[in-house]
RNA sequence: CGGGGCGUGGCGCAGUCCGGUAGCGCGCUUGCAUGGGGUGCAAGAGGCCCCCGGUUCGAAUCCGGGCGCCCCGACCA
């Protein structure tokens, strides 16, 4: 491409929202442009590079045995109420009435099409395993877009969809995923981890997301650096201090004034957080076959730890968790800020596992003002759930080496997910197996967001000057730059076409700009490799080459420049090959 | 949904408190000079001051209502 013909340009000034370096950089360098809160479009450079990562994408999947489909944006209201999700999620989900009044929804996700093509087209065991893939816009009505790409309402994303008879078969397909899924980050240049992941709105058995570890992530994940575990907020665990065995000392009723929290309960009572117990008390959305009610919910945690809500809402089978109001904590008989599960009644009371196996906890006396001391699960309270219902914290001992946990930040960029029947059973998305039995297809989902993923990798290869491309995923390979003398207008003219010709993918800068302005777009776009026809480079023997990522500048001779340069893509290739290997599945 | 900020040529901003001819930098156009890290000089083009209503002789500015964008939180396959 002819830069004097391209169309973009880039801007001295980031437009004033810009928050993260990386996004500054795809706006000042003509890649993206905003058009709407999380709405965004993709102009030519951009879209060589989405173009890039999503042909590295279908190769990792046509390998491991995909088949590309496309499947429609609109869909039927209908198809969603058949799996419930119509009801079940909130605004996110976009819905909206075609001319004859029909509802429709715009899709946030495609396993309702998916199920409802299985129903039809797939009757045998004979037709399974399948495992079927598109890259398709999607609209999720987010309700706080941020961060550029990184958090946006339309996006686009490649999902993949598993088919199979059975779990075993689904394992087998989950592991494919989760090999291809690093096989396709690393040749994108992009370092990520695997991290086990709740399955949230999705359903399922097992799911892990695909993280890159950077500041601007809004992931909290928990790793061990000891042994490599490594989980999502919402779904870490930790090992439990030992059970202190201490005998249990009789319920004593004690004056505590002004004490409605936690930490000037310690202090009141001139005991450590540990030694309290915290009631949380939240009103929980249960679904049944009578349809949605609320459930009240006493969480019970020890006083030093905080309630993971989406363990708490996992644990009661909850679709949602809020707080409860301070009436309908009077009504179980509980006080706000003094309340403990002793003596309280009409609600689930669940409980952490460090509390049961801790003693003599000082807790509320569900009375303004007054605590318990010596409170013991089993004989002043029973549990209706005991289990792990808090979130790991920054020095937690690990689950799996008793190591320190870190606490990181992380963008999303991939997640896999055993579905499971949940949404061939809604649709009847049945086989028949061997035996001549109907059983559901047993699915698996698998996603990568595309735009996230370019975000990522603008954020992750990028210095002061601007942006760094690795060599798989830049808009071009070559940023040939012109600059006036006598010669140099015919030499770079035909440099131009000849790498074409050699299927060297060529921006030439041919514009009348100051040869400022051009070394600065150029280091700024951040194509990886450098080409310079200038009156002094030819005085000098051929063409400046320099690499976006290094210092050093060289000259060679013009009738070498073609195979210098391939060579050199060849070698930035390489690198990129060796990080491409196996990696060992961790459950 | 709660809290905060912002909305003025393409981009970045000043002007708003205290009402009186709409400004600056960058970019854009033209000319001359320059020609290896966003060059210099000169002359230009370009604005429903987010929208609607009100107050006023007069509103970018004051008042009311809306909309949009950003940030923090809630939320989030």
């Amino acid at each position: 491409m002819r830069m004097s013909q391209h169309f973009g340009q880039t801007l001295r000034n980031a437009p004033a929202e810009a928050d993260t370096e990386g996004y500054r950089l795809l706006l000042r360098a003509g890649f993206i442009r905003q058009l709407a809160a999380g709405i965004f479009s993709y102009l030519p450079l951009a879209r060589r590079s989405l173009t890039k990562i999503e042909n590295i994408i279908r190769q990792a999947m046509n390998d491991i045995g995909g088949q590309e489909v496309t499947m429609p944006v609109v869909h039927p209201g209908d198809l969603w109420r058949e799996t419930g999700r119509w009801y079940t999620i909130g605004d996110e989900l976009t819905r909206f009435q075609d001319r004859n009044e029909r509802d429709m929804v715009l899709a946030m996700t495609h396993e309702e099409v998916v199920a409802d093509l299985v129903r039809h087209e797939i009757s045998s065991y004979r037709q399974l395993p399948r495992l079927i893939y598109h890259i398709q816009t999607k609209w999720r009505d987010e309700p706080r877009p941020r961060a550029g790409l990184i958090r946006v309402r339309e996006f686009t994303m490649k999902d993949s969809y598993s088919l199979d008879q059975d779990e075993e078969g689904l394992d087998k397909q989950y592991r494919a995923h989760f090999q291809a899924y690093f096989d396709i980050f690393h040749r994108c240049g992009l370092p990520v981890i695997a991290v086990r992941s709740d399955v949230g709105m999705m359903g399922g058995s097992m799911a892990h997301e695909f993280v890159y570890l950077n500041e601007i992530g809004e992931d909290t994940l928990f790793i061990c650096d000891n042994c490599g575990y490594a989980a999502n907020r919402e779904v870490a665990t930790f090992n439990r201090p030992e059970a202190i065995d201490e005998p249990p000392q009789p319920l004593e009723k004690v004056a505590t004034p002004n004490t409605p929290t936690i930490e000037a309960l310690a202090q009141f009572l001139d005991i450590p957080k540990s030694k309290t117990a915290k009631a949380v008390f939240m009103m929980a959305t249960v679904a049944d076959e009578t349809g949605n009610h609320e459930q009240f919910i006493f969480a019970v945690v020890r006083g030093d730890m905080e309630v993971n809500e989406t363990k708490l809402a996992n644990a009661v089978r909850a679709k949602s968790l809020r707080p409860a109001t301070e009436a309908e904590i009077r009504a179980i008989g509980a006080e706000p800020g003094y309340g403990s599960p002793v003596g309280v009644h009409d609600c689930l009371i669940v409980v952490d596992t460090a509390v049961t196996i801790s003693s003599n906890l000082v807790a509320g006396a569900n009375e303004a003002g007054y605590h318990y001391r010596n409170v013991n699960h089993g004989r002043d309270y029973e549990a209706h759930i005991i289990t792990d219902i808090v979130s790991a914290y920054a020095g937690a001992p690990c689950p799996q080496c008793q190591h320190s946990l870190k606490a990181v930040r992380g963008v999303e960029v991939g997640n896999i997910f055993k579905l499971g029947t949940r949404y061939t059973e809604a649709l009847g998305a049945t086989f028949l197996d061997k035996d001549g039995q109907s059983r559901p297809v047993v699915m698996g989902s698998y996603g990568v967001g595309i735009g996230r993923l370019l975000a990522c990798i603008a954020e992750h290869y990028r210095d002061e000057n601007g942006l760094k491309w690795p060599i798989t995923v830049a808009p071009y390979q070559v940023h040939l730059i012109v600059l006036p003398g006598d010669e140099t207008a015919p030499i770079a003219e035909k440099l131009y076409v000849d790498l074409q010709a050699a299927g060297v993918e060529v921006f030439y800068d041919d514009r009348d700009e100051r040869p400022g302005v051009k070394f600065k777009d150029a280091d700024l776009i951040g194509i990886p490799l450098r080409l310079t026809i200038s009156k002094r480079s030819l005085e000098q023997g051929g063409a400046e080459y320099k690499r976006r990522d290094s210092d050093e500048r060289s000259i060679v001779p013009l009738d070498e420049v073609i195979a210098h340069v391939q060579a050199e893509i060849k070698a930035l290739q390489a690198v990129i090959d060796t990080e491409v290997k196996p990696v060992p599945f961790r459950a």
